[in-house]
DNA sequence: ATAGTTAATCGCAAATATACGATTAATATT
DNA sequence: AATATTAATCGTATATTTGCGATTAACTAT
């Protein structure tokens, strides 16, 4: 009985839950800690790094990439992963806005 | 069979992975702008805002309240809910921590 | 052509998330 | 005591996420 009301948000309220969502795992913070660590670009050699089988990494880089967050560049046969920093930016745009807020003025709580 | 391994991430991971999962999902971006923008606290009648059950919305509030990012304070009968300010203001620096990287310098890519 | 390397994708199982209506709990009002 | 109001919680159905091994696809090197 799963949603009865398509809700239409803002998309701007769209785009910001679906970067949250990607980062809402603590595997994807890793990678992409570790690709802005690695001077820059990266393959899936985080296979080494993570105790988790290939096949789960590919799909945790796939979700990042689904995001925007991050874009694979083929590199035979390797493939280099890099943060997208177009949207990275946007993301980071995003969230300031979202936490832009100072709650210490207000009255309450 | 799932997670055969128990990996640990730092706190730090956990507790950011932790924030961006609760901030994932648009209804709970929805509740938590209109948290800010109603000069502070709030009560459950985003049930009139959102077209949604109540005990949906109930439930999306717990879920900001399990990641600490509001907190109700019970005002009988209502409850009243609002940012919590402490952490809300960890997140902020959390976020801003990670996006703190600037991309255009680096080369590849 | 054959074998090797890398990474995506498929199919599956289990866990978690999302939504609902119904019920319950807590308190206020009559 | 009886009723009304508000919001949490329970039980349930469905969707999505997370993880794995196995397979496939794409390309290199022999």
């Amino acid at each position: 009985m799963r949603t009865l009301q398509k809700i239409d948000y803002s998309s701007e309220t769209e785009q910001l839950a679906k970067f949250a969502k990607a980062l809402g795992h603590p595997v994807r913070l890793v990678i992409l800690k570790h690709l802005s660590t690695q001077s820059c670009c990266y393959t899936g050699d985080l296979v080494e790094i993570l105790p988790l089988a290939q096949s789960t990494i590919s799909q945790h880089l796939k979700e990042l990439k689904d995001a925007g967050l991050i874009q694979g560049e083929v590199n035979p046969p390797k493939i280099r992963y890099c943060i997208d920093k177009e949207n990275w930016d946007k993301a980071k745009h995003m969230f300031a806005e979202l936490f832009k807020e100072d709650f210490n003025k207000i009255s309450c709580c």
